[in-house]
DNA sequence: CTCTAATCGAGACGGTACGTCAGGTCTTTTA
DNA sequence: TAAAAGACCTGACGTACCGTCTCGATTAGAG
C-alpha cells in the first residue's frame, strides 16, 4: 500500500510572491476595505483562482504577508541603551511616526481592518508589535538590569497597554505628543503615590 | 432682513430613529462588514434614499447610533466603593464580559472595523468608554480620596492604556481571564520597583 | 340660496405655460425617453404637485403642448400654387427636413415615443401633420381644380399613407433623398399602369 | 503566424437563449416601457453582468430578438392567388389582427417604441414587415404578371406607404375597417383620375 | 516518451450590494 | 386653497466584486 503521489505541476512561487506583493501594494494605496481580490489578481497578472486555490479570503493574504514581514518589517525594534524610559520613549515615537502620521493612518486602520475579520491577522499584528518579540524582550531586560520595574512587573499587560493606546490613538486619528508619551511610558513603567 | 425659510416637509424623526434602530439591530446580528445600506432601509422600512440624504455612510450612522447612546449605554460605569483597586477590576471583568464574551466579541470587532473607516466612531468609542465620563472621573475621585495614585498620575493616558487593551483584546481574540485583569490594573494604579 | 363659490387661489395660468415651455424645451434638447417629470417641475420653477395635479403623465404634457401647436407649428402648410405634384414635392422636403434632418430625428422619434404611450398624443401628431388641416385640404383642392386625382380618390388613404412613410422613415433613420419623394408622391397621386 | 486565441469559458448559449426569451415574454407581457433589465435576467435566471456583457440596452435585446426571428415570425407572408388587390387585402387583415387587435396593439407599440430608442430595431422591424421579404416580392410578382401595376412602379415606396400607414393606426389605437383597407390598396395600386 | 493530473492565466457565470435617479405621494410653509 | 419646496417609499438603473466554474495551454512526475 503505498501513498498515492500527485502528479502534474508544483505551485508556482513566483505567482505567490506576486500575489502577496500586489496585496501589500495595494493595501497601502486603496485600504483595506477598497482592496479587491479581482484587482490583487490583475495587478499581479494572476487569475483568480489561483488565489481562491490558496487563500480563503483576503485577510488572510494580508495574514500570511505578515508573517513574511513584507508589512511592518523595519523599524520595530526597541532600542536598547540601558535607559528603559529613554528606550521605550524612543521607541513609541518611531512607531507612531510609522502608524499615526498622515501617511501611515491608512496602513494602522488598515491592518486593524484587516484583524477585525481574521484572528490570525489579530494575533500576528499584537505579535509583531508587542509579542514574544522585542518589546517584552526590552522589558525583561530591564527588570534584570535596571531596577526600575519591579521582578514581578507584569510584563504581558504593560506591552498590551502601550500597544493598545497606540491602536485606540490610530482609531481617534489623534496624534502622539510629548506629552502623551510620557504619561504612557509612566503608566507602562510604575507611578505609584 | 430675514433669513429666508425653507418651506416644504421637515425630517422625519420617525425614519431617523428607525434606521438608527435597524443599523444597531443589524450591527449586532451580522457585524458591521455584513451590514448592508439596504439591508438597513428594508429593516428599517425606508426608502435607500432616505438614509443617503442623511448620513454619507453606514460608519456615519454607527457613529451617530453611538452618539444617542443606542450601543455601550449601559453597565459602562465604573463603581465606586472607595476601593479604587476593587473598583478596577469589577469594570474590567464587567466590560470584559460585554466586548470579549462569545456573543460580544462580535460587537467590539464591528466597533473597531466602524472606526477604522470613520474618524468619529473611533472618538465616540474612546469617548463613550474611557471618555469624560466614567473612569475618567472614577480615577480622578481615586487621586484625591484614596492616596493610591499619585497626585498627577496621567489619568487620560491610564485610562487609554486600560481601553486600548481591552480593545486590543477584542482584536486578537483573547479572553481576560484574572491574572490578566490584575495585571492590567497593576499598570494602571503604578507598579513601581 | 347661492352657488357656492370656491375660494382659494385659481389655476396659475402662468405655471401651465412655464410646464409646456419647459416640456417643449426638454424634449427638444433631451428626447422623450429622457425627459423627467422632475427635470420639467425645475426648469419651469414650480413644484412638481403642480404638476400631478393637472396632468396625470408626461405623455399628457407632450400631448397639450401638441394641441397647443407649442410643437411642429410652423412649415407644415402644404402649398398652393396649382401643381400639387410641385406642390407634395415641396411640402415633404420641408417636412422631411424638419423631421428626418440630423436636429429633428430626435423630435420626430421623441413624438412617436409619446405616441406609444398616449393615444392622445398619437391623434393629435396625425391631425397635426395629416389631419384635417392642410393636406387634407389641398389634396381636395387637388381634385377638384386639377382633375389629376380622380373625383373619388381616397383622401384619407393618401395623407396617411404620406405622413405614415415619414414616420417610418424617422423609425429607420433613414434620409429622404429625390427619388423617395418622387416615388411617394407617385404612389400618393396614383401610378396605375 | 497565428491568431492569438483567447483562453477561458465561451459565452454561455443557454444564458443567451434563456435572456431573449424572457424578454419576448416580458415585452408580451408588459410592454417596452416596463420592461425592466431586471425583470428579463431574474425570470431569465441570470445575473445582470450577464445581459450587460453582451447587450448594451434593453432595445439591443429586443432588437437581436427580432432577428432571430422571436416576435412577429408567422403570419407576414403575403399570399399570392394572382390577383394582387385581394393578396393585399388579406394581407392588411392579416397584419392588422395581429398588430392593431386588442391584444396585439400593445406588442405593436412596443416594437415602435424600442425603435424610437435603437436603429437597429427600427431597421429590422422595417425589413420583417416591409423589408427585401414578402411584400416587395410580391408586388413585383404583380407587376410581371398581373399588369396591373405599371413596370415602373416604385415598390419600395408602395410598401413603405402600406408599412406606414399601419404604424400610424398603431400610433392613434384606430382599427384597420374595410373601408381603410380598400382606400390603402387604392393608393398602394394607383388611381389616377 | 507518453500519459495523466494538477497548475496557471483568463474570464464567463449567478449573485449581492452599491450609490444614483426618477417616479408618484404626502407634508409643510407662504402668499 | 393653490403653489413652491422638498421629504418620503418604491423600484430600476448600470457598476463593482464576490466566489465558483469552465476553458485551453503548460508542466512535471508515473508508467
Amino acid at each position: 500500500m503505498r501513498a498515492t503521489t500527485r502528479s502534474g505541476p508544483v505551485r508556482s512561487e513566483a505567482a505567490r510572491r506576486a500575489i502577496l506583493s500586489a496585496a501589500v501594494e495595494l493595501l497601502a494605496e486603496r485600504g483595506y476595505d477598497q482592496l479587491a481580490i479581482e484587482a490583487i489578481a490583475s495587478r499581479a497578472g494572476v487569475g483568480k483562482q489561483t488565489i481562491y486555490r490558496w487563500w480563503g479570503s483576503k485577510s488572510a493574504i494580508i495574514a500570511e504577508a505578515l508573517l513574511e514581514g513584507m508589512i511592518l518589517r523595519e523599524r520595530l525594534d526597541v532600542p536598547n541603551t540601558g535607559d528603559i524610559r529613554a528606550d521605550l520613549g524612543a521607541w513609541l515615537r518611531e512607531i507612531g511616526d510609522v502608524l499615526l502620521s498622515k501617511q501611515g493612518q491608512g496602513l494602522a486602520r488598515s491592518l486593524i481592518a484587516a484583524a477585525t475579520d481574521n484572528a490570525e491577522v489579530g494575533q500576528r499584528l499584537r505579535d509583531a508589535i508587542a509579542g514574544s518579540g522585542a518589546l517584552s524582550t526590552r522589558l525583561t531586560a530591564a527588570i534584570e538590569n535596571e531596577s526600575r520595574l519591579a521582578a514581578d512587573a507584569p510584563i504581558d499587560e504593560i506591552a498590551e497597554s502601550l500597544v493598545g493606546a497606540l491602536l485606540l490613538r490610530a482609531l481617534s486619528r489623534s496624534q502622539l505628543d510629548d506629552d502623551a508619551i510620557e504619561g504612557l511610558i509612566t503608566v507602562a513603567l510604575g507611578h505609584a503615590g
